[in-house]
DNA sequence: AAAGTATGCGCG
DNA sequence: AAAGCGCGCATACTTT
């Protein structure tokens, strides 16, 4: 049973009651961030009041068709075993309230010790876990099937009980739950809706939704804390990156570099960013290449360039490691925003760059809560990413107004007590939508 | 029966 | 499986 905002209000008063203490144990005092946390609470309070727009008709189309496709899929998984399962499994799929009575003597797909049982039964197949990282790599329908029916059931599995008051969701926003201090979400987790799912979240008649996300802003954070100039450099002349590590790990041209090598660059720049060992590294570039080096191979050829354009990005990342492992486990943003207690090396890499992150998007949230017209509402915070919900008739300006404040408030947030040459700019997407869907595919005129 | 742990997967 | 981070959640299975 979910919780709604009409039975679950939050009370501002409780709200910042209650979020005192946290917020004191977060920063020190009388930084920057105390004051941000302190403005952000009327600004969680008024996301959570106003809910989120959706449209219950596309959101129960997505919910049956993912069932339906599911269903689909499991009649083709069933019809790759025919053997009887073992007398333990049809038990326990009786016990099981989840199981329905007509699958009891069929293979419960959901469970993994059934999944292992039916590859070694059909295929004589020992595999080590059900992952999709395993199955890719196995050659066999049951694989193909097993992963699709996962995907096929996602929508239905994790939405189907979401419920829809008069064309709203009201979901439940954490202010300060997220150990990097994120905002975060549950009831249903609107910070992770499906790509399937995103053509749900709809403006209502005579309203348009604008939504804003925050350009690379990690790498933008990760340039303020290391002082690599020709990051810096690239950031401001809006260079890609990604594409420019792809090209020195690939030994290619900068126009060289296909998606998927780009793509390839990306994922290895935040896993080492986030400290993946070189163990994890060789298994993720041996994964995407298909290949299989060797660990000494992929520190040549993959791990060694990574950062080649980039030095003082590799020495940050060293640097920050040494400090760990001499005992430093408290890290703090430039605003202030302090956790204590840093559980590892990865975790000491990424938490003053996702908690920075998060100081610069709780920075814009504020400004927009502050300087929104009464008929205009914030109805989500995606990490990087903004939706704000106004009439058709503001949208235009609602945007202008938006994307001037993710740059300029965003800009000085990310550049708080960074010195003049090391000052990079910040960038942001901002588009007029109907549903939430559209923003990775814009379309063209208005 | 309730609570805890493990697996798996979506989002940033 | 693995030392990439931060979340929420369903399901299976174990422990209390």
């Amino acid at each position: 049973m979910l919780e709604y905002a009409a039975t679950d209000v939050l009370h501002l008063h409780d709200l910042r009651k209650s979020l005192e203490a946290k917020i004191n144990d977060t920063a020190v005092h009388l930084w920057p961030v105390v004051d941000l946390e302190h403005r952000m609470i009327k600004a969680t309070a008024h996301m959570s009041a106003v809910g989120m727009p959706v449209d219950s008709g596309v959101l129960d189309e997505c919910v049956r068709e993912s069932r339906e496709e599911a269903d689909r899929k499991l009649t083709e998984l069933d019809a790759l075993l025919t053997a009887p399962v073992p007398e333990d499994y049809v038990k326990r799929n009786t016990k099981s309230k989840s199981v329905p009575e007509d699958r009891n003597e069929r293979v419960n797909w959901n469970s993994p010790e059934q999944v292992l049982w039916a590859f070694r039964e059909v295929a004589g197949l020992e595999l080590k876990n059900t992952s999709k990282e395993t199955l890719p790599e196995v050659d066999h329908p049951v694989a193909v099937g097993l992963l699709e029916y996962r995907q096929a059931l996602d929508v239905y599995k994790r939405f189907r009980e979401t419920k829809v008051v008069d064309g709203r969701v009201y979901a439940k926003w954490n202010q300060l739950k997220a150990r990097t201090g994120r905002m975060s979400c549950e009831k249903p987790p609107l910070q992770g809706i499906p790509e399937p799912l995103r053509r749900a979240f709809v403006a209502p008649a005579g309203k348009k939704l604008v939504v804003s996300d925050l350009s690379q802003i990690e790498i933008r954070v990760l340039a303020t804390l290391c002082g690599d100039e020709s990051l810096r450099a690239d950031l401001e002349a809006g260079r890609d990156v990604h594409q420019r590590v792809a090209a020195s790990v690939f030994g290619k041209e900068f126009d060289e570099v296909t998606k998927s090598e780009r793509k390839m660059a990306k994922a290895l720049v935040f896993g080492t960013l986030y400290g993946l060992g070189i163990s994890g590294f060789t298994a993720r570039v041996n994964a995407m290449t298909g290949a299989t080096y060797t660990q000494a191979q992929v520190q040549d050829k993959f791990r060694g360039p990574l950062f080649a354009p980039y030095p003082k990005v590799q020495e940050w990342v060293d640097r920050v490691a040494a400090d760990y492992e001499d005992g430093k486990q408290v890290s703090y943003t430039r605003l202030g925003r302090r956790r204590l207690q840093v559980p590892s090396v990865p975790a000491a890499l990424n938490t003053p760059i996702q908690a920075g992150a998060t100081d610069v998007m709780k920075a814009i949230a504020v400004a927009a809560h502050e300087g929104l017209r009464p008929t205009w509402e914030i109805v989500g915070l995606v990490h990087d990413e903004i939706l704000v919900l106004v009439p058709e008739s503001d949208a235009v300006e609602a945007k202008d107004w938006l994307h001037h404040i993710m740059i300029k408030v965003g800009g000085e947030a990310t550049n708080q007590g960074v010195p003049k040459a090391m000052q990079v700019e910040v960038d942001a997407g901002t588009h007029i939508c109907d549903t939430w869907a559209e923003k990775d595919y814009p379309r063209r005129s208005p």
